[in-house]
DNA sequence: GTATCTGCAAAACTTTTGCTTATTT
DNA sequence: AAATAAGCAAAAGTTTTGCAGATAC
């Protein structure tokens, strides 16, 4: 058993709630994912292993692993739907989007990080948290 | 006559499409608009000079807008709701927020957008945009 | 006069909620 | 046995679309 499952019982057991086939399996196929998952694609992927499984159930999850620390909701863009990532609080990183092909590249830069907090202390705020997106083209679509 | 609204209407003119009364009206309080506003709150504000004015009609005109280059859709955070706000590229800003009150403050760093290009460059990317934001407690909220 | 625009109602889309039955502890 | 969860259907919230009448050019 992977240690975000472990995890993720720990969390269940502390508050009272259930393992279920259904929180297994929508766990298990969020936390093989890399990179983003919006509810409804999630659904359609852990439906292949577990056809039945609803929508409902998957949403119910996904906030479940918000609650838990497990999974972050992001949104990017104009985009209506939103997505989720696995949420790993050591490794904070931010994104890198080719707006032609869409591609997204996850990146970590302390030196960015220390100036945030410059400019956050410059207005009297403190920092818990950030979200840096950059938008631009990839090496294959701009050479393309 | 102010500027952008002169700008809206070359751009009006370019395409083909009228200038009316709405259009005016949704555009005025749109640019009298300090920070963001949605489509629902122009819609309210609107509708205290023109009442009968359509959600519909603020909808379409700020999608115009948007294509006009004269405004910008972001969501914030785990917000349903878009929020649009002026767009002039020359003094393009990101945004510290208070997780407590909600403030909203706008700052610009050319430090950090000078190391986001470089990050970017390190990737193959070139960047064309970018989105920033500071989660924390402002003074206030801190001392409080 | 003709093409575009408005406002309404309805649809579309994402996410949440109420409820009944099923499952876990 | 008691409490929680699943799945369905329906609701809620946001944004878009179709259409008939109105308006700008």
């Amino acid at each position: 058993m992977s240690k975000r499952i472990a995890d993720l019982n720990r969390y269940l057991a502390e508050k009272g709630l259930k393992v279920t086939r259904q929180r297994e399996a929508v766990a298990q196929v969020f936390f093989d994912t890399t990179g983003h998952i919006s509810a409804e694609e999630l659904y359609l992927k852990v439906s292949r292993s577990h056809p039945g499984i609803g929508l409902t159930t998957v949403y119910r999850t996904l906030r479940l692993l918000t609650e838990a620390g497990l999974a972050k909701e992001r949104r990017f863009a104009e985009d209506t739907q939103g997505v989720f990532e696995k949420e790993d609080t050591s490794r904070h990183h931010d994104h890198l989007i080719c707006t032609r092909c869409g591609k997204i590249v996850e990146f970590k830069e302390p030196l960015i990080e220390k100036l945030q907090e410059d400019v956050a202390q410059k207005h009297g705020f403190s920092v818990e948290d950030h979200r840096m997106e950059l938008y631009g083209l990839c090496k294959t679509c701009r050479t393309a």
